[in-house]
RNA sequence: GCUCCAGUGGAGUAGCGGCCAAACUCACGGCCCUCUCACGGCCGAGCCCCCGGUUCAAAUCCGGGCUGGAGCACCA
């Protein structure tokens, strides 16, 4: 029973358990990016699970910018701080930050005592010709090479003497495996385009993924690895090389990949890259762009996010992120604060006859302490088409009083609110027809304008703030009688 | 073809031998509250992929199948 108490205590706790954490003093992970360009949504997992794991065991993480390959996935200089933004505002800190191409030395050094164990071997082989041999479980003329023949040829990549394609350093792994997947894998190549990195340009020998990463892991300190099921081979591939420098692997977990609903773009870096470059799109925040920066500039907190990531958990099959899982998140934080106004669509003026000058509703429902905002009635308003209602039919316009439709007129027939309450008026909002802010909201699906209440002006830049019976919105530019929002989430 | 991995309401997760004709979050529909279609409250919705087996007892264990995903790159 005492266990069971005990137990108890952890029972909410927000993810698994990590494998194996008694057996480290400290438990290490590695957010480790390629920056070839801010991240889009599903990059949130990586800080999001990780973060919330090294809060649950009191770990720490760094960030390493896998950047090894200066052409197909070539790094952009610019994303390198763009990702330590977006890692900042999902809300995690990084304990440490390294980039590999800083480290292509130490590769080389790790290279070179590999060889002399007779763990890897030059190869000249063109790409084809391996793969056949390799499939059919035999080796290549180069595998047994001598060692001395092997360093000189491995100086020679490093020295730049070969050619893109001339030359690879393999892996000597088990070319039988039953797992194809494992046999005697590349573990440098030449790429003749330099790296954008004036620190890094010289080099032409670029370690492949499983053999940096699988040293870095190493190197510092990662007791717990985790990553994308795409990955699921690179442990088995790594273990070849751990084992022949006698080290110890990490724990490691897989998560299967997340895709996420409500965009038309293609949650890919490179996709999106090439839809600002064409100019499909404004920039990496554009509000149709499935990215951390737009979300951000759209209002929605990072803590948002990241209880979604996490809440999608451990599974290593993929998954479907709702992003009204975020956008309820979000709500959640923001509804409270935001205040309330009104914004008109797609206009309709009306001449409103009798009535007050001017309607009152608050700034907030639940908040009537935050006071009440001034919509002056000059003889007329604007009001949504939607919201007309049909000749000699009754409307209620919110915080000002009860209209009849009357003609091509608001005939005011009082502020006794039993019109609402019981006898089924609908309610809406409308503003003043002069002297409103023109707002354009900037949403996923386009641009949409309209006039928002004069009261609007006061709100500031970066406030998220409800547009009634509309939805939230970050205010994104305040110039008096001209606005620019960013459509939040209803 | 070879090798891995997974399969619980619309989406996601939890449960991992009896307390489970299944819990939670989001979405959706309905109702209530309300001068917002926000917030809040209530209700609805699943034969736990299939077939066998083990067991007094299976969503939970085992075998087979089916379906889906991933890798077999001089990408990460």
């Amino acid at each position: 029973m005492e266990e069971l108490d005990s137990e108890d205590e952890e029972d909410d706790q927000l993810l698994p358990d990590l494998p194996n954490v008694e057996a480290y003093d400290e438990i290490r992970m590695r957010v480790a990016p390629n920056p070839n360009g801010p991240w889009h949504i599903g990059h949130a997992r990586m800080p999001a699970v990780i973060g919330t794991y090294k809060e649950m065991y009191d770990g720490s993480f760094l960030v390493r910018f896998d950047d090894t390959d200066p052409e197909t996935k070539r790094p952009d200089l610019s994303a390198y701080d763009a990702i330590l933004e977006d890692i900042e505002y999902l809300g995690f800190e990084p304990d440490e930050v390294m980039k590999a191409s800083d480290r292509v030395e130490t590769y080389y050094d790790h290279a070179r005592e590999l060889i002399e164990m007779g763990g890897a071997y030059t190869c000249s082989c063109g790409g084809e010709e391996f793969s056949e041999l390799k499939n059919s479980g035999k080796p290549c003329p180069h595998r047994d090479k001598d060692t001395e023949t092997v360093i000189d040829e491995f100086e020679s990549m490093v020295d730049g003497d070969y050619a893109s394609g001339e030359m690879v350093l393999r892996v000597k792994t088990d070319i039988e495996h039953k797992n194809p997947a494992l046999r005697d894998w590349v573990a440098f190549r030449m790429v003749d385009t330099p790296h954008p990195r004036e620190e890094a340009e010289d080099y032409r020998a670029w370690p492949m993924l499983d053999f940096q990463s699988g040293v870095d892991d190493h190197l510092t300190g990662v007791t717990h690895i985790i990553r994308g099921i795409d990955l699921q081979d690179s442990a088995k591939r790594q273990q070849f090389v751990y084992d022949y420098f006698d080290w110890e692997y990490p724990e490691v977990l897989h998560w299967g990949h997340v895709q996420v609903d409500e965009y038309g773009v293609k949650m890919s870096t490179s996709t999106i890259k090439k839809l600002i470059e064409d100019g499909e799109l404004d920039g990496w925040d554009d509000p149709r762009a499935p990215t951390i920066q737009s979300l951000r500039r759209r209002g929605i907190h990072g803590s948002a996010i990241v209880d979604a990531m996490v809440g999608l958990g451990m599974s290593t099959s993929g998954v479907d992120l709702a992003m009204s899982t975020i956008y309820a998140n979000n709500r959640d934080i923001v509804d409270d604060a935001s205040d309330r106004y009104f914004l008109v669509r797609d206009g309709v003026e009306k001449a409103v006859v009798g009535g007050p000058e001017a309607g009152e509703p608050p700034l907030h429902p639940d908040h009537e302490d935050r006071g009440r905002r001034h919509i002056p009635v000059p003889g007329a308003v604007r009001v949504e088409s939607k919201d007309v209602p049909a000749n000699g039919e009754r409307i209620w316009l919110k915080g000002y009083g009860c209209v009849r439709h009357t003609r091509d007129a608001f005939e005011y027939t009082g502020d006794d609110i039993s019109a609402v309450r019981d006898e089924g008026v609908d309610v809406i909002h409308w503003v003043p027809a002069d002297d409103t802010v023109s707002v354009t909201m900037r949403t996923a699906e386009g641009d949409v304008t309209g006039e928002a209440e004069p009261d609007f002006a006061d709100a500031d830049v970066d406030e998220v703030v409800q547009f009634e019976r509309i939805g939230f919105v970050r205010v994104d530019e305040q110039n008096g009688d001209e606005s620019v929002v960013y459509w939040t989430h209803k």
